[in-house]
DNA sequence: CATGAATGAGCATTCATTCAT
DNA sequence: AATGAATGAATGCTCATTCAT
């Protein structure tokens, strides 16, 4: 499993050298082909990675695996990440990063938490389905061939970002001495199990996943929504 | 990840040689002192590789810090179990035996879902709560590794049992037109996500998180246990 | 390759513990059951090797695999066999022994050089015709799957017997001033190279083998027999 | 014993690494020092393995013990073979092309079968004198293991090269309706006893052995030369 | 004597990481 | 900054051999 605590706290600074504070001099917004070629070799990674995790699945995945998926050298990776798990770590910074806004939004829109929650749910469904997406842009989607690994980095990183963004919501009074923690962990429970079911059927129905995972969390058991009959 | 299927079908023998066909007799009873220290090392071996299992995670643990903690020779291991893979598995099968018969028990006497739910939901919460015990009784609790991970070999065993249960009793028809996978997959998503979470908290409150959890699924949000003002 | 000095000297005492050497007494003629247990064990021991050299070559096999193909228990074989290297011995020893008298018998006979190489060249022959076969009696000749080995110690044991018969003739001045090591060898390399290729052929022609390689070194390549034309 | 098919086919590419495809330029004028010490492991590697499959033949040898006596660390050897196995493929392959363009020009200038059997086997006996050496420069003859282990990769291979070339010689129509596989075999069954009986003995006479050798064959034991009386 | 579990040295191979080029 | 060969610790596993039963 990933060290669950791999987003704690602020979002570090993605190179372990000092970020080039002198990058604001001119020459930094030319962007000299070195400038080009660094950040290449950084999403090349990154993107590497990605496949890896999701084929290999986190602790199976080695760092030469996703040095031979990039066609860099083996030293060139140590340029930009000292490790697996930082690797690891930027995958889910980015993940986060890239959910959080939208989360927010929900948040502060919402009229009453049962919009909130179908928002939220419906953005993690989404969002699993994406990351379940071969990455690599120019590959067919047939080759989506050996299955691919639940759990890799950015979904953990996902989970946790509508874990505490749930928690935020139920925090903020909606629910008076609910145990949020609770109930927090309890949605969130839902949205991984159900959002891995859907992943599992062919077509894939987000609409039916989240009126299910929804409507459950708010009313039970009773409030589910009944198949046709045949 | 631990292979997902590791509780399939009848139980194995535990041996990998041949496991005496002709030892119907009681003859257990004769063991020699050879067939004591067999079985302690056997033991020995499934204690260690738990609590590795348990601290580093499955996929991270190798056979060496299996054997290593068991302070036997690492020859010694291959006469019991042909890999880790193999000891995860009886591990896993072990858990799932002792869990069996309650759960059966549970599908077998409960008067309506309710109480079953309550039921099984409380054996699981127990079971987690024993797995999570350090095995070698002499162990401070304080040395839990950091990040303890969840997702043991005998952790999942539990929670493929606890689903497969949950999916017999729904579809046995108390549920008309719900869709039993679903249904299955958020109830367990509940009480695993509940159950570490109510892990964490010290002390251990198995009867408030099974409330909690059971009455989330029954009846939604509003049902759920209200905490007292302070 | 087999340690070529595997059958030197006088032959050994099979046993490493001092062989009874009471075994004088009426005892031993009674042949308890003990005795014959011995012997049948010593005897499977030495069948088991000879599959297993043949199979996987000697150097390939590996003491337990001769110990598996017995069905005794590990510890037995050290009762018997100090190694795989001894085990080898006793079947080179065994082999030349049987092979002995015979290729005796030819030297004291022949009245000729001629019809002597014919009579030690054919029981070679047969010999190596006889060391390809199965050992075990109750095998089915289509169970001889696997390609069987060349040079197992038996093989050896008897190419060397052959050699040493023949530099013996030689040396004993059918061929003044010949270069008896040279003639031996050069005999010894046509029988073996002749056998292999003999035994490659279905069906197997030993009377043609024999015939060829005789005539050559007698009187060279102008003499050897032609094939029929079609 | 050595694959026998160990020199199929076309010669392959030593490194397993893609080897330059592009580097038909004389560029290795260009060698770094990183190439430098790239060919002098790669020699060390082969120099290491041809001294201790000779010492210990090929079966019993490790590729830790070719690493031990290289000096290198242990993952050095996997960068240039993947196994022991790869090792004794490339020695084979050194040792057969060099033999080869000897044996074509043999094969070729030959006026008659004579003159052509004394260069093939005069080659022989030449390559197999300079394998026998020891290869370290600075070592003891006297070292030398007890029984020195004949079939080296490298004389395997020169062994099979010397095969095919008097085959291919045969075959060409030299010998009407003579058995052309019997008849090459026994000729290297011949040059393969001698030479070892050859390298034996001190000082080494290549001369005398190929001249009894291919006398032999020729016209058969009558027609060997003579020792001179004392 | 037979048994077979325990032992630990040994082996092939992989991998993260360093560092000279 | 990029390269990629070298390194050696670590891993899974086998095997010959011993020894208590």
């Amino acid at each position: 499993m990933l060290p669950a605590d791999m987003l704690q706290g602020p979002l570090p600074a993605q190179d372990h050298e000092a970020p080039e504070q002198g990058s604001q001099l001119p020459e930094a917004q030319t962007n000299g082909k070195r400038e080009q070629t660094k950040s290449q070799n950084r999403a090349a990674i990154l993107a590497a990675a990605r496949e890896v995790f999701a084929e290999l699945g986190y602790e199976a995945a080695s760092v030469r695996d996703i040095i031979r998926r990039t066609g860099l050298a083996s030293g060139t990776f140590y340029n930009y990440y000292r490790s697996k798990e930082e690797v690891a770590k930027a995958i889910a910074t980015d993940a986060a990063l890239r959910l959080r806004p939208i989360l927010r939004a929900h948040r502060e829109q919402a009229a009453d938490f049962e919009s909130y929650l179908n928002g939220i749910v419906r953005a993690y469904f989404q969002f699993i389905i994406d990351d379940q997406r071969p990455w690599r842009p120019g590959r067919p989607i047939s080759e989506r061939r050996a299955r691919v690994r639940f759990q890799t980095p950015a979904h953990n990183a996902v989970y946790d970002e509508v874990e505490s963004s749930i928690a935020l919501v139920l925090r903020r009074g909606l629910s008076p001495r609910v145990d949020t923690a609770y109930l927090a962990a309890a949605t969130i429970g839902v949205a991984r199990e159900i959002g891995e079911k859907m992943l599992a059927r062919d077509p894939i129905d987000l609409e039916g996943a989240a009126a299910f995972a929804v409507s459950l969390i708010l009313n039970g058991l009773p409030a589910v929504p009944r198949l046709a009959p045949e």
